[in-house]
DNA sequence: ACATCAGTTGGCGAAATGGCCAATTAGTTG
DNA sequence: CAACTAATTGGCCATTTCGCCAACTGATGT
């Protein structure tokens, strides 16, 4: 693997792993129904609102939320639409490994 | 976040973890064009094979490929054909990163 | 049986991640 | 200004991840 393909697969795979975490997933899932402030998404994750901090500014650095603030309150929301299509490829990974019970699942297509 | 919700973000997180590695999701990119047995992907991804063997149990036990033995190799498939879109959502956050100069990025619309 | 090649597994050390607490910054209100 | 709330940042520690090496398993060939 040469210099820049290593380069392409290393930024996706970082925007993979800021989605890669329970807390976060349940984030990005909340705000694709409209946007939170971090006091809220606290609220909702039940963990310490550093912790929650933390886990919003990785989905940000990733470019997977924008923030503004507006008065007291940070609000986050959602950047890119398409990240909710993971979760129905995610379902379908789910559910062709539980059908998977003689080694005969469905291999991919070449695209 | 109650118990039962955790669970199912526990185990979505788990699929995009096992997909959150620069060398793993290039060996999906490869396997999404045909099968190949492990002294290959060894020799695309110019890694140890010891590596490159811990990287696919990852990936298998994710139930994103499957594995079979012919002979003396060992080779590895793509279960889940959907799991390239990924890389097209994954494009559509790094162009909206890149456009968002002036803080006015497409916010997510309600699903 | 022995050597060889393909692959997996265990172990080790280095680095990254996760989560809480404490300290700090920044609006808001009295 | 002082008190309060929202949020971020730094520090610390436990856990996990990563990658190489070495050892082991299994099939093939001589």
């Amino acid at each position: 693997m040469d210099a820049k393909t290593q380069a392409t697969y290393e930024v996706r795979a970082r925007i993979l792993k800021a989605l890669a975490h329970p807390s976060r997933l349940f984030m990005v899932d909340v705000l694709s129904r409209g946007e939170r402030c971090v006091c809220e998404l606290t609220e909702l994750v039940g963990a310490d609102m550093s912790t929650v901090s933390k886990h919003l500014s990785v989905l940000k650095a990733a470019g997977i939320l924008a923030d503004e603030k507006r008065g007291m309150q940070v609000y986050y929301s959602l950047k890119v639409p398409c990240v909710m299509g993971f979760f129905d490829c995610v379902s379908e990974v789910l559910t062709s490994r539980t059908v998977d019970r003689d080694g005969k699942a469905p291999v991919c297509q070449r695209r």
